[in-house]
DNA sequence: TGATAGTTGACTGTTTTACTCGGGTTTCTT
DNA sequence: AAGAAACCCGAGTAAAACAGTCAACTATCA
């Protein structure tokens, strides 16, 4: 889980479109003036976007993009992952042992993976919806009753 | 809150002082052999925590590293922080409004805000005793009890 | 049939990362 | 006093990642 500007841009476009896009799709030209991103660069985006299955495109004059999902169903954890390739494996990366060579695991390894599945959960808990709507804050509530109880 | 791998060396050769360091400093080389990183590198790094008061250091033969507090009391927050330069500014960086640059608040700022504060509280919650120790793995069962309550 | 708009791969300049190098200075041991 | 161990510190650098552009193509609608 990389995060980068690239995500964020991603999930800002995702956002706009479930914003403005009703029943019509959004054109790409049309988000690159809401949210001050060049077309090219949104291009870009969208392809893999597409790719990941999260928007339908149409065609032609009128076209552009729509969910394929509804805003409540596409979490941000899902664009994010989309568009930003797999985290490039550390020395840690893939085998949760051997992280020194010698066959010793690194003594923060596991560390750096509760850290990675928090950020996921997080991320996964904030869907589009939650953003347009203002609710996303929820998950954060969840972290205050969390350190109520410790 | 940037995470690098300069921030995990960091953390992962705090975690050996604290594991291997007793009464007396830790050297570099020492923590270099164990974790299998270069001195050169280490010195780097280290010129930091010493700076940021994390340690104290001894020169000359048998000189080496201690840790400035006791291990409870260093939080990992504080170590990547210590190492990793602020967090570049992008578009968003700095000002909560005028993310557009037309006034207007841009979708997500707040889901982004909300996720570094996220991250930080999960780091500064853990501790290198908790890391020498296993004991790290408590934030994670919160979350988990967060999930169960949702 | 022409305009609109998505599709796609290749390409590029800049920044950041992850280090290394070389030369200091301090302190302890003998 | 000599020498070695170890920290101190700025400068420099190769490689990777990032952010974004370009050009050409294809499909659809009016």
């Amino acid at each position: 889980m990389k995060l980068t500007t690239k995500g964020r841009y991603a999930v800002q476009a995702m956002a706009d479109i479930a914003a403005f896009g009703g029943a019509s799709a959004v054109s790409l030209s049309a988000i690159a003036d809401r949210q001050g991103l060049s077309t090219a660069y949104l291009e870009q985006l969208f392809l893999k976007l597409r790719r990941a299955g999260l928007v339908e495109s149409a065609r032609g004059p009128d076209g552009g993009y729509r969910l394929a999902r509804t805003a409540d169903a596409i979490s941000v954890a899902a664009i994010v992952e989309a568009v930003d390739e797999e985290i490039r494996t550390t020395a840690c990366g893939g085998a949760p042992i051997g992280c020194r060579g010698d066959g010793g695991r690194c003594l923060t390894h596991d560390l750096w993976a509760a850290l990675e599945r928090h950020i996921e959960t997080f991320l996964e808990d904030v869907t589009l919806g939650d953003i347009v709507t203002g609710r996303f804050a929820a998950p954060l509530s969840l972290s205050v009753v969390a350190e109520a109880l410790a």
